[in-house]
DNA sequence: GATTTGTAAGATGTCTGACATCTATATTTA
DNA sequence: TAAATATAGATGTCAGACATCTTACAAATC
């Protein structure tokens, strides 16, 4: 395929999904999302920078920011003198790297996202979440509790918390039904922040452990107890710096294969 | 503190440990040393970048670029039209996505790294093996096995294999002698890619699963069997994309916590 | 003939200076 | 008092030049 079809001016391309990003952002999403589609094949020589920068219509040093934040997180290679290449491994799929959340997760492995055993309700913040969440002892959150399918297996149980005060838009609240019914059609907690609340998540904070699977997360997995599980806390942040929402999930072993990149 | 302490010209500073490395990534590798020391506190404001590029006398356009990285990393966040800041929980250890080996992963952590029941073997790559390392099959291969403690307790046991071939300068073999002697003094095996071999690691591909100790890992780690631990598979790869080194770890959970960051 | 050296092309890396755009604060205005 | 408006200062973007590294190929040397 020819450099002119993919590369193509960043204003005539879609779906921008961060309205607060940088410019080399942008390029480098769209660059990200061109080789998590295929389009760009591992090992692929991109076009040199300044033929990238007009086919992008962006400046040369907007192109470079943009490779520099996809060299950062494993997806191309640069060689001084050389060029630039597309990673032999890219981390295209279960990369812990990207804070795609759990609908994207299974999204990218291929499979169809869904969910059951859906629960809604609010309560008051624990110690713990408080701390996590810079509330208020017992300030109320709301909980989303979900089994979440990949191709109708159960593959993660998932706890969404999040301030109740953020479930509001010009200061009304949000009726949780409504909540309710957004996600059954679209699925993802960070589609509902960004599309209805106008939040966009900026990065998360994650911290993980191996855990076996006790009765109860056994039986919302389906698996034997004592099954090996991933738990994964999350907390995520917008681009100030405040914590908007906590989440914890717990991934069936067997389903998944986490990979990350670790630059030195 | 005064800035003209902090921000020396880079030319005035210790260790580059990186002879490949571009200066943005020198200067990206040594802010992010003052950060992980405790010398620039979290939430603190850093130097608008005209001074930051006169402080450390390189352009401003490197200093950018150092920031990219230190950004894509969770270290620092910039505010468009405010200011960048030391990220207020930056990932400053146990820190899964930079690549720096267990030796500096348990110091990094305040403890003091060592090993016991060191082995050292030459043996026929499986199929596995091969396959990772871009070796043929039952090519030779150095296989380190180590205990590896933390002020005395046993952590992690590790496996550290690399094809024969990388061991010897000038075409001549390096006896495995002075490669244990050498992990002995200075522990790390990474140090001795860099110092005897002069190898730079350039970035690793890890693959994280949740285990339970059976009981072999469970007897070199001195832990119940059935308990808890991460296994972490990672291939390292030079800055030309060519495998070098085949790590297999084997973490107590109980003694470790791992973080990592997520861009969105 | 084999090895080394030199040279040129093309790529990324770095520097400089200007301007655009965003944010926060202060000031003015209705 | 409250809303609109300047203003300062920060990061983001642009443009063009030059530096440095890698590769390939030709030429010189042994």
């Amino acid at each position: 395929m020819n450099n002119e079809m993919l590369f193509k001016p960043l204003s005539e391309m879609m779906g921008d999904n961060c309205d607060n990003c940088s410019l080399a952002q942008k390029v480098a999403e769209h660059m990200r999302s061109l080789i998590m589609e295929g389009e760009l094949a591992p090992e692929t020589r991109l076009p040199n920078e300044p033929d990238l920068s007009s086919l992008l219509r962006v400046s040369r040093s907007t192109v470079r920011s943009a490779l520099t934040i996809l060299e950062q997180t494993g997806f191309v290679q640069r060689r001084w003198g050389v060029g630039t290449f597309i990673a032999k491994d890219p981390p295209t799929y279960n990369n812990l790297s990207i804070n795609s959340g759990v609908t994207q997760l299974i999204r990218s492995s291929g499979a169809e996202p869904g969910f059951v055993e859906f629960m809604i309700n609010i309560r008051p913040a624990s110690e713990h979440i408080a701390h996590l969440l810079s509330l208020e002892l017992e300030d109320p959150v709301v909980i989303l509790e979900r089994v979440r399918l990949a191709n109708d297996r159960r593959v993660v149980f998932s706890l969404d918390i999040v301030p109740q005060a953020l479930f509001k838009i010009d200061n009304k609240e949000i009726p949780l039904d409504e909540v309710e019914k957004f996600l059954y059609e679209k699925q993802s907690m960070y589609t509902f922040f960004r599309e209805r609340l106008g939040l966009d998540i900026h990065h998360g904070l994650a911290r993980i452990r191996p855990l076996t699977a006790e009765a109860y997360i056994a039986e919302k997995l389906g698996i034997p107890r004592k099954s090996n599980i991933f738990h994964i806390e999350q907390v995520d942040y917008s681009n100030d710096g405040e914590p908007l929402a906590l989440t914890d999930e717990y991934y069936d072993a067997e389903a998944f294969t986490f990979y990350f990149y670790r630059s030195s």
